[in-house]
RNA sequence: GGGGUGGUAGUUCAGUUCGGUUAGAACGCCGGCCUGUCACGUCGGAGGUCGCGGGUUCAAGUCCCGUCCACCCCGCCA
C-alpha cells in the first residue's frame, strides 16, 4: 500500500521557494496577493475536476483549490496528495463567493488558488487522524507522539505553556531576580522522595543524584549574595506517578534574601497574575489565607478546593459519651468524629448513601453513618443512640437545619479527614457543586514543622529540613517538637497544590538543632550537608521562597485534568516512554565501564 | 506493594450475561465516478495473532488460571 501510494510522484525541495505566510493568519484584507505558504495536508476533497485541500501550520488551517484551469500540473500533483504529506504552495489569494464562505473557519473568507505546488514530504497512512475529530486514546497518542503532538489541541496547550514560562520569566526578570542555573549532576541527599542515580565512571562504586529541586544550590547563591534567584528547572523525583505527577517535572523555582514569608508571597501574587491574565482570570490581591489547622478542621485536607462549600464540622465532644459505640470508642481510643453537611440532602438517593463506604474504603474508614434532617425529626439508623442534648449539639456544630444531610467519619484523625475531605470532593462534584470556570486560590500557611513517622520512629520534615521554625517557637524544638509551627506556606488552586515554599533557617546552630530533632547525628549531618552548615557559618542571610509547578499551573489553566497534556514527551504510569521505549537495556560494555554488574 | 477500569480491523467501539455456522459497525485506507466542497457525495474493494501464554470443552473473543500493557486511585511523593 505504501508503495502504491508513493510510487507515481516525484519530491521536490524547496529551491528558491520562502514561505511567505503563515496559513492561519491571512483574511479578507490579503485578496489579491500571491502567497507562498507551506504545511501539512489537513484534508483533500475531490470532486474529479476540482480538489480542494486545507493546508495545515502551526497558526491554523487555509483551504487551497486545485484547478486545471489555474495549473494543470498543480492539480496533477493534487490528486495524488493524501493526508498528512508536506506541501508548499503559490497561489493567489482569493476572496470566497458568499455562499462558499466556512464561517468555522478563521480563514474561511478566502482561498488560495494553487498556481504551483511542490510536494516536499509524503506520509504513510496514518495510526489516526490528525485533524482533532477523532478520538484517540491515549496510549495510541503516547506512541505517535510526533502525530499526536500536530492536533490543534496540543498544539494550543503548548504554545500556551511557552506563553506562560515566557510571561513569568519576565515578570521575575522584571522583579529583579536573576536567573541562575544549578548542576543536574548532583549529590543524594537523605530525606525527601526517592533519588534517581546517575553512576560515576571516573569514581566507580559512586553516584550522582537528579535533583528533587535546587533547595540547596539557591539557598547558597542567597548565601553568595545574589538576593534575588529564579530558575524554571526541571525537577527529577523517583516515586510512583498520578495524572498530576511524572518523574520529571518543572518548576519555577525562585529564592529571595531578607525576606519574610508575606514579601516571598506578595511576589508570588504578582506572579500568578501575570500568568493568569494570559487566560483572562483575575487572581484576588491579597489570596485568602487559611492557616494548617483551620484548612485540616474545615476541609481535612492541606491543599482545599476552594471553589465551593461543604465544609467540616467536629462533634467529637459532643459525642464523646454518647450511646452509639462507634462513636464513643473512636473518641476513647484517641480518634475523632467529624460531619459533613449537605444541604438540600434529598439529592442523594438511598443508593447514594448505601454507597458512601465504598467511596471511604481507600483512606481506611470502616462506614460513614449518616442522618437526614427533616422538619420533624432525624431519620437515621443511629438516631436511637442520639440524645436530644446530643442531636442539638451536632447541628449547632455543624449549623444544620431541615432538610440537610449529614455525614458523619469516626476514626482516627487522618482517616476521618482522609476520608471526609475526600467525599466531599466527590459529593461537591455529583451535585454540581464545582463551578469548572471559577480560579479559587488560597494560601495555606502555619504548617507543622515536623510530623512524626510512626514507621521510622522519628520525626521528619513536613516541607523540608531547612524550613525554619517560627522564632516564637525555637524554645520548644528539643521539648515538644510536634507542637513547632513553621515559616512554610503553600499557595493553592482549585485544590491541587501550585507551589510550596518557607523561610529557611539561616543559622548554623539552629540548623543543627533541627538535624538532631530530625535524628540526623551530626556526623551525618556535616557528612551529608557539611557544604551548607558551612555556608551557613560564612555570612548567611535570612532568606526564603517558594517553587512552582509549572506543569500543574499550566494544566489547570487549560482546563486539563492529566500534566501529561501540557509535555511534550511525558512517560506513562510505569515511567516509561512509549516513543522512544525508555528505559532500556544497555550494552555489556557500558556497564562495565561504571563498574556495574547486575545481579541476575 | 494493593484496589479498580480497559485491551477485538489502521483508529474508536459493539459483540463476552447464557460458549455454538463465515467476528460486526463507524471512521480511515485502496480503486472508479464527480467543478464549489469544507465531517464533500457516490459505487465498489481490501483489511482480524479478539494483548500474550496455558487450561476446561465436541466447540472459547466469550468460562478458568497466569502474565503483559495503558489509565484512575491507595500506599509512596510536596
Amino acid at each position: 500500500m505504501t508503495d502504491e501510494r508513493t510510487r507515481s510522484i516525484d519530491l521536490s525541495g524547496l529551491g528558491d521557494w520562502k514561505r511567505s505566510d503563515y496559513c492561519g493568519g491571512l483574511r479578507a484584507a490579503d485578496n489579491g496577493r500571491e502567497v507562498t505558504v507551506m504545511g501539512w495536508v489537513n484534508s483533500r476533497r475531490d470532486h474529479g475536476g476540482l480538489i480542494f485541500v486545507d493546508l495545515r501550520d502551526r497558526s491554523g488551517i487555509l483551504q487551497i483549490v486545485f484547478d486545471p484551469d489555474s495549473s494543470g500540473a498543480a492539480f496533477a500533483l493534487a490528486e495524488a496528495l493524501r493526508s498528512e504529506f508536506v506541501v508548499a504552495i503559490r497561489g493567489r489569494i482569493e476572496k470566497r463567493s458568499a455562499e462558499t464562505i466556512n464561517p468555522n473557519l478563521a480563514t474561511g473568507e478566502i482561498e488560495v488558488v494553487c498556481l504551483e505546488a511542490k510536494l516536499l514530504s509524503q506520509a504513510r497512512p496514518l495510526p489516526f487522524a490528525v485533524d482533532g475529530n477523532t478520538e484517540v486514546t491515549e496510549q495510541t497518542r503516547l506512541k505517535y507522539r510526533f502525530l499526536d503532538l500536530r492536533r490543534p489541541e496540543m498544539q494550543e496547550r503548548l504554545l500556551f505553556r511557552h506563553r506562560l514560562a515566557k510571561s513569568v520569566r519576565d515578570y521575575l526578570d522584571g522583579a529583579g531576580f536573576v536567573e541562575i542555573e544549578t548542576p543536574v549532576l548532583t549529590r543524594s541527599t537523605p530525606e525527601g522522595a526517592r533519588d534517581y542515580l546517575v553512576p560515576s565512571r571516573v569514581t566507580p562504586g559512586h553516584f550522582y543524584a537528579l535533583p528533587q529541586s535546587p533547595q540547596l544550590f539557591k539557598q547558597i547563591l542567597m548565601v553568595a549574595g545574589f538576593d534575588r534567584y529564579f530558575q524554571i528547572v526541571r525537577c527529577f523525583r523517583d516515586e510512583d506517578l498520578r495524572a498530576d505527577r511524572q518523574p520529571e517535572f518543572t518548576q519555577i523555582d525562585l529564592e529571595m534574601s531578607f525576606v519574610t514569608p508575606d514579601d516571598v508571597m506578595a511576589v508570588t501574587e504578582g506572579m500568578l497574575t501575570v500568568a493568569c491574565a494570559l487566560r483572562g482570570i483575575e487572581v484576588p490581591q491579597p489570596i485568602p489565607r487559611l492557616t494548617y489547622d483551620d484548612a485540616m478542621r474545615r476541609f481535612g485536607i492541606d491543599r482545599p478546593d476552594m471553589r465551593f462549600g461543604l465544609e467540616l464540622a467536629e462533634v467529637s465532644d459532643v459525642v464523646r459519651n454518647c450511646e452509639f459505640k462507634v462513636f464513643r470508642e473512636a473518641v476513647a481510643k484517641g480518634g475523632i468524629v467529624k460531619v459533613l453537611r449537605v444541604p438540600d440532602g434529598d439529592r442523594l438517593s438511598r443508593k447514594d448513601l448505601d454507597n458512601l463506604p465504598t467511596l471511604v474504603a481507600p483512606y481506611g474508614a470502616k462506614g460513614v453513618a449518616w442522618v437526614r434532617v427533616n422538619a420533624d425529626g432525624w431519620q437515621s439508623p443511629i438516631a436511637k443512640f442520639l440524645s436530644d442534648s446530643e442531636r442539638k449539639g451536632i447541628e449547632s456544630a455543624c449549623g444544620a437545619g431541615a432538610g440537610d444531610l449529614l455525614m458523619f467519619l469516626a476514626d482516627s484523625p487522618k482517616v476521618v479527614n482522609d476520608s471526609l475531605a475526600n467525599l466531599r470532593l466527590k459529593i461537591g462534584d455529583q451535585l454540581g457543586m464545582i463551578p469548572s470556570d471559577t480560579y479559587a486560590f488560597v494560601w495555606v500557611t502555619d504548617f507543622p514543622l515536623f510530623d512524626y513517622s510512626p514507621e521510622d520512629k522519628r520525626y521528619v520534615a513536613v516541607h523540608h529540613p531547612f524550613t525554619s521554625p517560627r522564632d516564637e517557637d525555637l524554645e520548644r524544638l528539643e521539648s515538644d517538637p510536634a507542637s513547632i509551627k513553621a515559616l512554610a506556606y503553600d499557595v493553592v488552586l482549585n485544590g491541587t497544590e501550585l507551589g510550596g515554599g518557607s523561610v529557611r533557617i539561616h543559622r548554623p546552630d539552629v540548623q543543627s538543632r533541627v538535624f538532631q530533632a530530625l535524628g540526623i547525628g551530626e556526623a551525618e549531618a556535616r557528612n551529608k550537608f557539611g557544604f551548607l552548615l558551612d555556608a551557613l557559618s560564612f555570612g548567611a542571610p535570612p532568606h526564603g521562597g517558594i517553587a512552582f509547578g509549572l506543569d500543574r499551573l499550566a494544566m489547570l489553566l487549560t482546563g486539563g485534568t492529566s500534566i501529561r497534556d501540557v509535555i511534550a514527551f511525558p512517560k506513562t504510569q510505569r515511567a516509561t516512554c512509549l516513543m522512544t521505549e525508555a528505559p532500556s537495556p544497555v550494552d555489556p560494555k557500558q556497564l562495565r565501564e561504571l563498574g556495574l554488574k547486575l545481579s541476575e
